[in-house]
This record gives structure tokens, sequence and C-alpha cells, in this order.
DNA sequence: TCCGGGAGCGC
DNA sequence: AGGCGCTCCCGGA
């Protein structure tokens, strides 16, 4: 939005405490308004710029030091509305640079100098530049970043590494503050700390984030992580190929001085930074960022700053304060754990522990710190959740009915009337329903953002092109706002944390669910599956879509009459499904799209869906549920992926099989030093190796790290013998030494194939009672036979290239 | 064999 | 610094 600033006072430039162009002072807040948006007034551009930095591991004080800088400049990006790619090109103005440096100072291939000059000509600008020293690259970085006045700094992990090592190196290398502090709007003299334990080793730390005051900070390692929770790895590499289909070059820090030796290979390092930058600004616009966390901010009223943190907590903690203040209400004060801690003692001895507020106090204290309640340590839950049913297991061939609530827990909150307001405390227990009729804040906030969402989806409609994209993204973020609310009141950090209420919202959801299935099945007749939470799944017995239809609305109008908010809604129906556990089961699932009966897999939970398995599982996994899915009789559908499976073995017998297809993929949840049990997790033990070797990037905590099972060839320590974790080797590690390290195919027969596949097959035989009959498939497909199929084989060993 | 700790899902 | 429910795998008692 635009400010309107009544009265000001202007600064002389020697007064200034910024960078900025323009500074004023005003006397108090109150001269500046909010400027209501009008449909004509535009946002202005922002200036984008993207970064990235080539380093080098300097072994023995174990750092990162800079020999490449490099940013790439969008002028004109526009922050409230969607910028595809065509856009972008049509409308953009764009600008780069790099700087760089000889880490060895031995000066610069023969012809540099020329290369260099013909090329800042050919742009007729200083494209490329060149130091002798690191403390000069960083000044010249930092004066040319000075002169674009970036509204926004965008960069891959940018606030786990680029930042970090920007701010680092000046501090080491002696540059000024006022050329350091250029990175931000605000003028410093003194380097913040940067080290802080507020950011639990990941992320921007608060001193850094300081030090860029004044401009916002978009990374896209983060950003991709919340927004693409599928997604199997974030680094930039992975993301350029999903995203943008572009194969990224990767450059180990190792070989960095190397490229040094000749202007091609120098040319080429200086190319990948600049790629890298131009990379992650793809990323951003293409995932829509700035548009998206502007929306969120809007509703909420926080910072947008935060909001590209990802700060989900905070962005409901002001949306509530916001909402409450403007209904004059006085809220509490906002304490850390360590300031109630503080307070909690000196209260104690201030006044004795017979002090009723005192033992309201530590009362909440000792629930917070109590293990079992689980809100302190992230050992157990707290409280009751989601009733999740038991599956009635099997593969369905007639049409089964996909309900679910929408919204059910903002729902369960305006049709209950839950809030603050209208719920009083209580010593124990899960509270009570309000009788009362009046509408508490909750709910009317609730209601206020489905209506908004609900106008917005209107005016949505009658628009095209780029305002219809704007109002996608709004409605989007209004959903995400009502939906983040519960969670909010369950998290025993948030400033609104109610467990009580959450408690009492969960138990409304499970009766809500459990009210329903009786009513499908006792008073309908019809036989429910499956359900989790907010659906069920029916099974129709119907052949004919059209009465399974039928049916389906039959069970929507008697299930809906009964609430006054709550809303459920055919979310599909399946035209064939295979249920295998809570939680896992695909299906061939039917949607009406533009009018259009749509076809398409869906998979939940399914083992293909999960990371940490190799493609070679997940696509023979694919492979079995399709022949399930789409196969004719039981018997066909065994035989099929029992000729796959040894065609697979086969193959890879023969080393058919791109090794690619061998990786495993796990996250680190913490630093791979912090690992307790380090030696039992393959990932863990190939993070401590790669960094030893001085791989930094993509071996921290939350990174996503690949590895395949090898063994030794001629090695002492021979096939099972050793542990997993040990025969675990980086991808690159195997390529590089491929007569050392070779796949070890049986752990992949015995531990990556059989038991994916047996277990989409477990249902198989039992579902279809009269194939069982044709007694060779089932024997096939028992597992002493897959085993026998899988495992007991020649040995014979392939060598990878 | 049983039991727990982590991953990583679903909702 | 959102919640709980539910497989799975793995290692150790």
């Amino acid at each position: 939005s635009w400010l309107k600033i009544s009265i000001f006072s202007t600064r002389s430039p020697s007064q200034r405490v910024s960078w900025c162009k323009v500074e004023v002072t005003v006397e108090s807040p109150k001269v500046i308004t909010v400027l209501v948006s009008e449909e004509k007034m535009v946002h202005p551009p922002a200036v984008v710029t993207a970064i990235n930095l080539k380093t080098i591991v300097n072994e023995k004080q174990n750092i990162s030091e800079i020999v490449s800088a490099s940013v790439l400049c969008f002028h004109n990006a526009k922050i409230d509305v969607p910028m595809p790619a065509p856009e972008r090109k049509r409308s953009g103005i764009l600008s780069h640079f790099t700087v760089v440096r000889n880490p060895g100072g031995t000066g610069y291939p023969i012809g540099w100098k020329k290369e260099v000059a013909d090329r800042n000509s050919k742009n007729s600008c200083s494209v490329l530049s060149f130091e002798n020293s690191e403390r000069a690259l960083l000044n010249r970085f930092f004066l040319e970043l000075y002169k674009l006045d970036s509204d926004v700094l965008v960069g891959h992990n940018i606030s786990g590494f680029d930042l970090d090592v920007l701010l680092q190196r000046s501090q080491a290398c002696k540059v000024l503050s006022s050329m350091w502090s250029k990175i931000g709007r605000l003028k410093r003299s003194f380097m913040p700390k940067l080290k802080g334990n507020t950011n639990f080793g990941f992320g921007a730390t608060p001193g850094l984030m300081s030090c860029i005051a004044g401009r916002l900070l978009c990374d896209t390692d983060l950003c991709s992580r919340d927004l693409l929770k599928k997604v199997i790895s974030c680094s930039l590499t992975d993301l350029s190929k999903t995203l943008l289909n572009r194969d990224r070059k990767e450059i180990s820090p190792n070989d960095i001085p190397k490229l040094f030796q000749s202007s091609k290979t120098l040319m080429e390092l200086i190319e990948c930074g600049e790629i890298d930058a131009w990379l992650s600004m793809e990323i951003m616009f293409h995932l829509n960022v700035l548009p998206l966390t502007l929306q969120l901010t809007n509703i909420s009223g926080n910072l947008w700053g935060k909001t590209l943190q990802g700060a989900r907590a905070q962005r409901n903690e002001y949306y509530l304060l916001h909402t409450f203040h403007s209904k004059k209400y006085i809220l509490p004060d906002k304490f850390s754990q360590r300031m109630k801690d503080i307070k909690s003692s000196k209260r104690r001895i201030n006044h004795g522990p017979e002090d009723q507020n005192v033992d309201e106090l530590d009362a909440d204290l000792a629930l917070e710190n109590d293990p079992s309640k689980g809100s302190k340590t992230k050992k157990g839950p707290a409280y009751a959740g989601g009733l999740v049913l038991e599956p009635k297991k099997g593969l369905y061939d007639k049409y089964v009915l996909l309900l679910d609530f929408s919204s059910l827990y903002p729902s369960i909150i305006q049709e209950y009337n839950i809030c603050f307001t209208t719920i009083p405390r209580s010593e124990d227990g899960v509270p009570r329903l309000p009788s009362s009729q009046t509408p508490g804040i909750l709910p009317k906030l609730m209601e206020h953002l489905v209506t908004i969402r609900k106008s917005v989806k209107l005016k949505m409609e009658k628009e095209s092109g780029l305002k219809h994209l704007e109002l996608d993204t709004r409605q989007e973020a209004l959903k995400r706002t009502a939906n983040n609310m519960y969670g909010c009141l369950g998290s025993s950090h948030s400033r609104f944390y109610a467990m009580p209420l959450a408690e009492l919202i969960a138990l409304q959801g499970r009766e809500i669910l459990q009210r329903t299935v009786d009513l499908v099945q006792n008073h309908l007749n019809l036989e429910v599956i499956y359900g989790d939470t907010d659906s069920i799944m029916i099974q129709s017995g119907l052949d004919d879509i059209e009465e399974a239809r039928a049916v389906g609305a039959k069970v929507i109008q008697e299930v809906n009459k009964k609430y006054r908010c709550l809303k459920i809604e055919c979310d599909g129906i399946y035209k064939r499904m295979l249920l295998l556990r809570k939680k896992k089961y695909a299906a061939v699932k039917l949607e009406f799209k533009d009018g259009k009966l749509c076809e398409e897999i869906e998979r939940k939970g399914v083992d293909m869906v999960r990371r940490d398995w190799s493609l070679l599982s997940k696509e023979i996994g694919d492979l079995c549920l399709a022949k399930i899915l789409y196969g004719g009789s039981c018997e066909d559908v065994v035989r099929a992926i029992h000729n796959e499976l040894i065609k697979i073995k086969e193959e890879m017998r023969r080393g058919q099989v791109a090794i690619e297809k061998y990786v495993i993929t796990k996250a680190l949840t913490k630093p791979p030093e912090a690992y307790t049990d380090s030696k039992s997790q393959p990932h863990v033990q190939v993070a401590l190796r790669m960094r030893q070797r001085g791989y930094r990037e993509g071996f921290n905590a939350k990174n996503t790290v690949p590895y395949i099972i090898c063994y030794e060839q001629g090695g002492a320590s021979s096939g099972s013998s050793a542990g997993i974790a040990d025969r675990a080797r980086h991808p690159d590690e195997v390529k590089s030494d491929d007569s050392r390290w070779l796949v070890d195919i049986d752990y992949y027969l015995a531990h990556q194939i059989y038991p994916v596949v047996s277990r989409l097959c477990a249902e198989i035989q039992g579902t279809s009672p009269e194939s069982i009959e044709a007694d060779q498939p089932v024997i096939l497909l028992h597992p002493s036979c897959l085993l026998q199929a899988m495992k007991k084989d020649t040995k014979t060993v392939s060598r990878w290239h």
C-alpha cells in the first residue's frame, strides 16, 4: 500500500542515517496514514537483485572465502501480480555484474584483461571486473549493489550462506562500515553479532537480518521448501530441472583454483555464477513468491520480510492482534519462555507460594514443562487429534465416492462458536461447547475470511489475465490464513496458545466424522470403507457413474442439512482403488474439469510418493500400481507383475539400469555433526564425509542428501557384514571412482524392490476370492516366491559405467 | 522378540 | 518455533 505522510521535515545529507534517496522525519506516527487502495493506483515497480557467490574453502580455518560475486538485477518487477516468463521478457529491464579475484594471488591468465575489456565494451557498461584482493572485491561489490538500490535481494540459500559469507568476510578483511552497510539501506558503524543461537543453526540470524534493514530478503531455498512440500530436493540444481527444465552446471569449491588457469575456464566460472543468480530469480518468479507473500501480509498485518521467511505463526499472531485490538480488547503481553521463568521465580520470592496469581502462573509453567503433556519437549502429543477410521483394505473395482468436509476446523470454529471470548477458562479436561449464540471474535473472523474469499473468487471468475492471477493468489492466501488458525491455537510457543480450544475443535472434528459415518452406514445403508479426519470413502457398489453421483448427492444432502456452517462435498470419484493401510492408498480418480471427465492416478502415502525410496523402487512400484489399477483379472495382473520383476532383475544384473535410479534421498534434520547415532544413518555418514572433503553446500541442516548403497570391490567388509550406513556413498563418489564402489544389487532387490512390490500386492489375492482358484499366480506373488525371484540368483556382479 | 527413536507422510 | 495420527526402518536391550 501507499502511505501518506502529511507533516514531515527533510534532513540534510550529512544528517542522514540511511542510504535512501529521500529521508524525512516525522513527529508522530499519527501523521502517517495508509491510503485506501483504489483501482487505478498502481504499485511501484520493485528493483529485485539476485546474488550469487563462488567461494573456496580455507582448510586451515575452515571458512569460506569469496572468489567471485555476481548480481543480476531486474529493475521493474511487479510485486502485486504474478509475472510469467513472457511478461518478464517483454517488459523486463535486466542488468548484471560480476567481480572476481584470483584466490592464489598469482595474477590472471594471458589475454584475460582484453577479454574483460571486450565484454564491457560489448555491453557498453561495466559488467565484469577483476580485483587483486578479497577486500577490493567486496568493496567493488557493495558499490555496485548500492548503485542498484534494490528493494529485494534474492538468492538460493542466501540467508544461510551468501549473506553470512559477505559479512563475515567483510569483517575479516576489515572492509569499512560505510561499504558493507550498503548491503542494507541503513547506515551502520558497527558490525552486529553475526552468529546467534536463535535461528537453530539455520537461516539468517537476527544480526544478519539487521544488516539488510530496508530491503526484503527472498531465499528461494526456504521459499521452495515452504511452497513445494512434495519436491524431493530443493537444491538449485534440482529445482532448476523440475521447475524450469534447465540443466545446471555444478562447480565444486575444490575445482575452482584450477579454473583460473585459462581465460576460457575462468569465464565459465563467472558465467556459472551469473546463471545461478538468474536461476534463483527465475525460481522466485516461477513460484510467484512476491505477490503471494504480499497478499498474506496484507491480510495479517505483519511485516512482509517476516512472511518471506515463513513465519506462519507470527502471521496468525498479528492477524489476531489486529482483530482483537480493533474490537477494543486489551491483550496480554507476550513473554518468552525465559521471561516467564524469571517472572515466576521473582514472584515466588516476593510473595511466597501461597499467592494465587503465582499458582496460576506456576500451573501454566508446570503444564508447559511437563514432558508427558508434550508441550515443551517434542516427546508426545499434548491432546487428541483427528479420527482415522480402520480401512477396509483391498482392491475396489466399482465406483468409490470420496466426500470431505471443506475447511473442517475453520468451519467448526464457526459452527460451534468456539472462541477465547465464548469459552470460560477451566481447570482441567476439555471445555464444554458454549451455549452463547452471540458469535465470538474467532468465529466472526473466520466468517469474514470466508466471505471475502467468496467475493474474491467471484470477482476472479469475471476477470482474466493478470487480474485473474492476482485474485487467485489472494483467495489462496485467505484460505491459508483461515487454515492456519487451528494449528496456532495448539502451539505452545504461540502468543494465542489455547490448548483447550484446540482440543475442543479436534474433539468436535472426531465426533462429526463419526456421526457422518453412522448416518451413512445406518440410515443410508452404504458402506464406508475408510476416512481420515474430515473425509469418508463410500463403496457405492455401482458400475454406472451417474448412479454413483446420485448416491453421492443424496449423502451430501443428508449430511449438510444437519449443520449450519459445515459443508461436506464430493472431492472426486474413484473408478478403481487400492486401499492398503491407514493413510496409504492409490486410485484412478475421476474429476470434472471444464465440464469434461478427467482420469488420473492419485497416490497417497504409498512408498512411491516418499523421497526415501530410490527412483528404481518408485518406478517399479508405479509400474505395478498401473498393472493393478488398469489390469484385468487378478491372475493377469499377478503374472504381469511377476514378469516385470524378472525383467528388471535381469537388467540390473546386466548393468543396464542407470546409476541415478539407485539414488536414495534423505533429509538432514540437524547439522550432521549433531547426530548422536550418526553411525546408523547413511545420509549422515555421507554428509560428514563430504563435508570433510570440502563440500559445504548441500550438507547442512534441512538439506537432502543423496546416496547409493554400495560395496567395496575387494574390500574387507564385503556384503552385509558392514552396516548399511558404512556402505552408503554419494553419487559423485561412486561416479568418480567406479572401479572401487559397486552398486549393491542384492541390497536393492531385497530392500528397495521387494518390500515395495510386496506391500502393493499384499491385498491382491484376498480381494477377488474367485481368482484364488487359479492358484498359479497366487504362488508367484507369495512372499517366499517373490523373495526367491528377487534374491536368490547367481552371484554375478556387474560394473557400472 | 520387543521397544524406542527418526523420517516422512496424510489430513 | 503450527497440530496430531500412522506406518516403516533400524538398532539395541
